[in-house]
DNA sequence: GTGTTGACCACAG
DNA sequence: GCTGTGGCCAACA
C-alpha cells in the first residue's frame, strides 16, 4: 500500500492528538501546510489504510459536529466519552476545550 | 486529459 | 442563520 507525501502527513498529525483530545479537517489541514484542503484531509481519512492506528474518530468538523465519518467509526464515539469526551447527539461537548490546536 | 465527487472550511451576500 | 462560491488533493468515469 503506496500513499502519497500529503496522506501521510495526514495520518502523521492525526496520530498525534493525545488521548481524550479532538481535532479539525482545517486544523490538520493548516498543521500540514494545507489550509485550504481539509477536504484533501478527509479523502485521505476516507481511505484510512491506517484504519486502527489512526484515530479517525479524534477527528471532527470545525463546527464540532462528528461529521459524516459517523457511519464506519460509530463504535469510537463511546470510545471516546471513556478518554473523557463527552459526546452529545453527534456532537462534541466542551468541544473547544478538548480541541488540540496544532498551534505551533 | 477533462470533469465530477468526496468524511470540509472560509468568505460574501 | 442559510445559500452559493472558491479553494486544495486524490480517485474515478
Amino acid at each position: 500500500m503506496i500513499i502519497s507525501e500529503f496522506e501521510r502527513d495526514v495520518y502523521r498529525v492525526v496520530k498525534l492528538i493525545p488521548k481524550g483530545k479532538v481535532s479539525t479537517y482545517g486544523q490538520i489541514a493548516k498543521k500540514i501546510g494545507r489550509p485550504d484542503s481539509a477536504r484533501a484531509v478527509g479523502n485521505a481519512l476516507n481511505k484510512n489504510p491506517f484504519a486502527p492506528l489512526v484515530p479517525c474518530h479524534r477527528v471532527v468538523k470545525g463546527n464540532g459536529e462528528l461529521g459524516g465519518y459517523n457511519g464506519g467509526c460509530s463504535n469510537k464515539q463511546k470510545l471516546l466519552r471513556t478518554e473523557g469526551v463527552i459526546i452529545k447527539n453527534n456532537k462534541i461537548t466542551d468541544f473547544e476545550k478538548i480541541l488540540n490546536k496544532f498551534d505551533n
